[in-house]
DNA sequence: TTGACATGCAACCAAATGGTTGCATAATAT
DNA sequence: ATATTATGCAACCATTTGGTTGCATGTCAA
């Protein structure tokens, strides 16, 4: 079962946050991915940790430092898992029209 | 939070496969999503009700029985989220090619 | 080399989670 | 009416989870 790291990995809001960060940015540190959050150095790379052996997050050394990347394959996955391959096209238009219609701020 | 209880319901694999049912064919009670899992009807019905708070699994009555539909909005919205609109279809075409080549036995 | 900075590892703890058993309620069938 | 079937509710329990603190290791700069 290489699915259920994933799910639980995403079932947590911190590191669903986390994934965020990396979305709009990849290839943060751990210090970087750090600041703000109201949690220890200690917590957030033990999310890391958890995010990677679940292979949403990939990272490499550079240094003294750890790199953070984004991985969105298996997160492709999950959607193929349970919605037919013709009505995505529709939920997908439909998702982009409920977010026009929400405002379209997304920096 | 309504994201939240999404993946958290998304979060527990005895959940998981409740959806895979219901993706097979929509519309089963209480009673037949318990047939053949190692677990009591009670416990089954917890899980629904944690599906059904999440949005994932809807419902209605038809006399004593209550029929479960599944609800496929909330996933999309997953892959929304950290997928960008235009690495999606490559996603997608990915995600084919690889069911294809694993062997297309799906029924 | 020495001090500062970035990360890694382990033990510990409160709270949440998944499951059980036992009993209650409501609808169908005989 | 009564038994049977389908579901609902609540208390309880073991385990997992997310977080902390404390200390160790490794890398860069002066």
């Amino acid at each position: 079962m290489n699915d259920n790291a994933v799910f639980r990995a995403l079932a947590d809001a911190s590191r669903r946050q986390l994934l965020d960060r990396l979305h709009r940015r990849s290839g943060k540190t751990l210090g970087e991915l750090c600041d703000g959050l109201d949690m220890t150095r200690q917590a957030v790379a033990k999310h890391l940790s958890i995010l990677e052996r679940a292979n949403l997050v990939s990272s490499r050394r550079h240094g003294r430092e750890k790199l953070h990347f984004i991985n969105p394959v298996p997160i492709n996955d999950i959607a193929e898992r349970w919605i037919g391959k013709f009505e995505r096209p529709r939920l997908s238009a439909l998702a982009e029209l409920k977010r026009n219609l929400e405002g379209d701020s997304h920096d």
